[in-house]
Formats: structure tokens, C-alpha cells, sequence
RNA sequence: GGCGGUAUCGUCUAGAGGCCUAGGACACGGCCCUCUCAAGGCUGGAACACGGGUUCGAAUCCCGUUACCGCUACCA
């Protein structure tokens, strides 16, 4: 049997990163063993799913590159469905009718509370007499559709967890239809999974306890049961689950905070799931030929936001400078630094400041930052480089004009005949090459720190390096 | 309260009874490399929750305790 999985997030206008990893897993399993990964938006009854809440979803998905094979926007859209499900269920009485409004329901829950008992439906509405429930109806008193649980006990074997197994008598009658028609959650998670032919459940851990409600929906219903897989929760540096407090929590948070999606998933992926071995830094298409179900933990994991951006660094040095190009080109033109048609005319030159850039940034951001000296027309000094490198002016200005005689009079503007130059100059003036680098460094960009002096020199060009070591030695003289 | 799940360095994890004096990675400290930074190399501190079994032998299996998490809705 062909694998058909799926991913159903609720339409919350935001893919969380728990839901990103659900979705990832639910991804790789069907590109490892073969199979369709279906998307499907959860919403039962209010049509929460607006376009711009799906869109949120699609966009978070999108970027990640986790494509799915076919996607079902429920908004109430398989209403009916629900329905005849119930109605079935009704009829062959494996439901009954219950009368008992909420408020009723809330009251004796509170009592139950207080008297720190555990609360249960007590199954009142299914012990009606034959005239009692004839008089009910006959009054049209609104009702909702319970599910009666049958006795025994449920167990299922789960991918992740192993043999799990519930007494039945632990699990209330639940309502499955609502007053007003609509659907309870485990009815219509349990329809659209049949509905779509659903041969696997991955889903977060939170619904281990939904798994016996839903075993026992899809035994009414004289349905095959699905394989249940149920993942680890993701929590925040406090131990607690992940949420709006803990920061970007988001997918789109981290694509805006300069993360290349490729490091996003490898992360994600190693929150929950290792390849057996001490392999970290991996591509999604090793991914792909890694992965495998009896690897995924059941322990909750820890966010942690430092190991991502080390992840994206190492992503970073690891991808070709053209491939990189485009994000950070838009990059680039959004922080106004260069406009995409600048960096199309000179897209050697950008490239080339590309690969010098990557390999010493941890985000696009990073890269971003750290590409402003190259690419604005005057530059600042940073207080605290000055401080430390050019302490004392009058020599400092001094070996900055004789730095800018030796470049000038270099042959060629290449690194290896500037770095042979500017050696050949510290040996005459008795002193070693860092020492004329690091006052030519702060000249240059305004910062102590900045890819190879050689390197940043060839990408400012003969011009502006000139007239930039021009102005420091104004500057020191004034 | 009831039920269920989980438990290895601060964090992510390797570990399927002897390979464990518990390995790797992030973070932190030191050293090396070096024109700065990053990367890289070497290195230090840092963990099997606790108590009982089972076994010649347990991080690994079983039971209990504790802690944490989840569910316990006419939410999903």
C-alpha cells in the first residue's frame, strides 16, 4: 500500500516552528520510503481559514522547499462529510443524542473541581427511556451527538513510542457533533484522514490522548486504522513549550532574521530525530537518504537559537556564492545598500564580496553588516577601532601616507603583488605587517575587523582605497 | 484530582546488556594558526534523576519514587 501522509495545521496565520518540524518529518518519511505528502488546513466549523491565514501557512512551507503533492483547504467544506459520519454512527448506535446544554455541563464540571474529582460525563443523555427521548425530540430540544465508548481497552503500536495502551473507562463520551451541526476535532480529523486515505498519523505528541478517541472512531466506523507516529514537543530555553514569549517563533521570523531555509530544516531536524551517528551538518537531500523512523526521540527538545545560527554559519560557508546571490541581493536592496540592478551590472564584483563575506557570517544579516564599508560611499570610524589602532596620530598618519605611496606605486592591483609590497615596506620601516595592516584596516573599512586586508583592498579597487587612506591621514592631521 | 507520555553534560544528541574510564555538536575557558575577524586544529570543565530488582555483568531490561510535559472543552 502506497504511503499517504499529511500535514494539518490549524490556520493559526503563522507557521510555527513545531509544525514546521511536524511537517519536515511528515516530508522526509514520504521522500525516504516513498509515498505522498498531502497538506490539509484543520478547520472544523468557523472558517478561521482566511486567505491571508492559509497564505501564512503556504508561504512558511514554501520557503522551507517542502512541497506537497496535494492540499485540501477544509473551510466547513466537508461539512457533510462530518455529518453523515455522525449520523452513521447514530444510527448504528455507537452515538447517542445528549441533551445537556453547556451551561449545565460547565456547572457540574466546576463542582466536580471542587470537590477535586475528576470530572466525567456521567452518560445521563444515554440512559434516556424510550418516551423521554421521543418527548425531547418531539419538543425540539437541542441536542449534540455523543460518542459512546465501548469497553475494553485501546492499544496501538506507535512509531515513536512503542506498545501505548488506554483503558477504555478512562475516556469520557465525547461529543462529536455540536449543537449547531458542526464537528468536534477528533470526528473531523478522524472523516478527512478516511476521506483521504491517510495510511499515516504524524502529528506532535499533544495528541497521544486524542489517539484512543480517534482508534475507536475509525473501529465504528468500520474503517481501517491508520499507523500513528507521535512527536516530541519543542520547548523554549525555560523548559516550557514553545511560545509568543519565547521570541520569533515563526518560521517567518527566522527567514527574516537571515536564515537560509537549507539550515532551518537541517536544525529542525535534529531536534527529534538523529541520523545514529555524530553527523550534524547535513544537505536535505542527505536528509532525505538518512533518515529513518526508528531514530525519532520521544524526548521534548530545547530551542536552541545559538545552535541554529551556528547551523545557518556552517550552511552559509557551505553554499556557492551564486546561490546565495539572489537572497542576498534583495537583502542587500532592502537595507538600501545596493539596488538589484547595480548588483546585476556588476555581479562579479558582488560575488566575489559574497564569497569573502560567507564564510565569516552566521546570517545574511550578518553578511548584510558586514558588507556596508564596500558598498557606501564615505565610511565611519568606529570609535573603539580608533582607539585601538590608531592611538598615537602623528606615527600612525605617517605610516599611513607611506602605506598609500607604496600602493600607489604598486604594478598591479592584484593581493599577492600588494601583499609582497606592503611586506617589502614593514621590513624598511622596521617593523612587521601587522602593524601597518591593522591602522590600514580601520582607513579602510572604520573597523578592526574585515575579511584580509589584500582582499578588501582588491575589492575597493585602486581608486577608493587611495582616497580612502587619504582621508584617514586628513583626519589623524586635523 | 484522573489518565497518558518522558527522563544521558547548561542545550541538541550517540548509546538497542559487556566496545562506556559514557562519544560527538552548540555554548563556555585555554592553546595553536594568523594582518583582524570568522573558519579550522588541539585541549579543559561538564551528564547516565533516585531507589530497588533481573543478570557473571546495566546508561541500556523490569518495578517503584521523584520531576517535568501533555490531555482531561459543544478548541484544534
Amino acid at each position: 500500500m502506497k504511503n499517504r501522509l499529511r500535514f494539518a495545521p490549524s490556520p493559526t496565520g503563522y507557521l510555527h516552528v513545531g509544525g514546521a518540524r511536524t511537517a519536515l518529518f511528515n516530508w522526509l518519511y514520504c521522500k525516504h520510503y516513498g509515498g505522498q505528502f498531502l497538506l490539509r488546513i484543520e478547520d472544523t466549523d468557523k472558517a478561521r481559514s482566511t486567505d491571508e491565514s492559509t497564505r501564512a501557512i503556504f508561504d512558511g512551507l514554501n520557503w522551507l522547499g517542502l512541497t506537497w503533492d496535494e492540499e485540501v483547504v477544509f473551510q466547513g467544506a466537508s461539512l457533510a462529510l462530518h455529518q453523515t459520519d455522525a449520523r452513521a454512527l447514530l444510527d448504528k448506535n455507537k452515538a447517542y443524542r445528549c441533551f445537556c446544554t453547556a451551561a449545565e455541563l460547565d456547572a457540574r464540571r466546576k463542582d466536580a473541581e471542587k470537590m477535586k474529582q475528576a470530572f466525567r460525563y456521567d452518560g445521563r443523555c444515554d440512559r434516556l427511556k424510550p418516551d423521554e427521548l421521543k418527548a425531547k425530540l418531539d419538543a425540539s430540544t437541542p441536542f449534540t451527538i455523543r460518542f459512546r465508548i465501548p469497553g475494553g481497552s485501546t492499544t496501538w503500536n506507535d512509531l515513536v513510542h512503542g506498545d501505548i495502551t488506554f483503558p477504555n473507562k478512562d475516556v469520557d463520551d465525547f461529543i462529536i457533533l455540536r449543537g449547531d451541526g458542526t464537528p468536534i476535532y477528533n470526528l473531523a480529523v478522524v472523516s478527512d484522514d478516511i476521506a483521504m486515505n491517510i495510511t499515516l498519523v504524524m502529528r506532535g505528541d499533544d495528541h497521544i490522548s486524542n489517539t484512543p478517541k480517534q482508534i475507536m472512531l475509525y473501529q465504528a466506523l468500520g474503517a481501517a486504522i491508520p499507523k500513528f507516529a507521535h512527536l516530541p514537543m519543542i520547548h523554549g530555553m525555560d523548559g516550557k513549550k514553545l511560545s509568543k514569549r519565547h521570541g520569533a517563533t515563526a518560521v517567518g521570523d527566522y527567514q527574516h532574521l537571515g536564515m537560509l531555509p537549507e539550515a532551518m530544516l537541517n536544525f529542525l531536524a535534529l531536534l527529534g530525530w538523529s541520523p545514529g551517528n555524530d553527523l550534524e551538518v547535513m544537505s536535505v537531500a542527505e536528509m532525505v537518504e538518512k533518515f529513518s523512523a526508528d531514530h525519532l526521540s520521544k524526548k521534548a527538545a530545547v530551542f536552541d537559537t545559538q545552535k541554529l545560527e551556528w547551523m545557518n554559519g556552517q550552511h552559509l560557508s557551505r553554499t556557492a556564492g551564486d546561490a546565495l546571490m539572489p537572497v542576498v541581493a534583495k537583502a542587500l536592496d532592502a537595507a538600501g545598500l545596493a539596488s538589484l540592478k547595480d548588483i546585476e551590472s556588476k555581479r562579479a564584483w558582488f560575488l566575489k564580496l559574497v564569497e569573502l563575506l560567507k564564510i565569516r557570517a552566521r546570517t545574511i544579516d550578518d553578511i548584510v553588516r558586514q558588507a556596508t564599508p564596500y558598498l557606501r560611499d564615505s565610511i565611519e570610524y568606529d570609535p573603539e577601532a580608533v582607539a585601538k589602532q590608531w592611538k598615537e596620530r602623528e606615527p600612525t598618519a605617517k605610516t599611513l601616507s607611506a602605506t598609500r605611496d607604496a600602493l600607489a606605486a604598486a604594478k598591479d592591483w592584484a593581493p599577492a603583488v600588494l601583499e609582497e609590497d606592503l611586506r617589502k615596506l614593514a621590513e624598511s620601516l622596521g617593523t612587521t605587517g601587522g602593524k601597518i595592516f591593522q591602522p590600514l584596516r580601520v582607513a579602510l573599512t572604520g573597523l578592526t575587523v574585515s575579511p584580509g586586508i589584500f582582499d578588501v583592498l582588491e575589492l575597493l579597487g585602486r581608486e577608493r582605497s587611495l582616497a580612502r587612506i587619504e582621508t584617514a591621514v586628513k583626519h589623524l592631521s586635523s
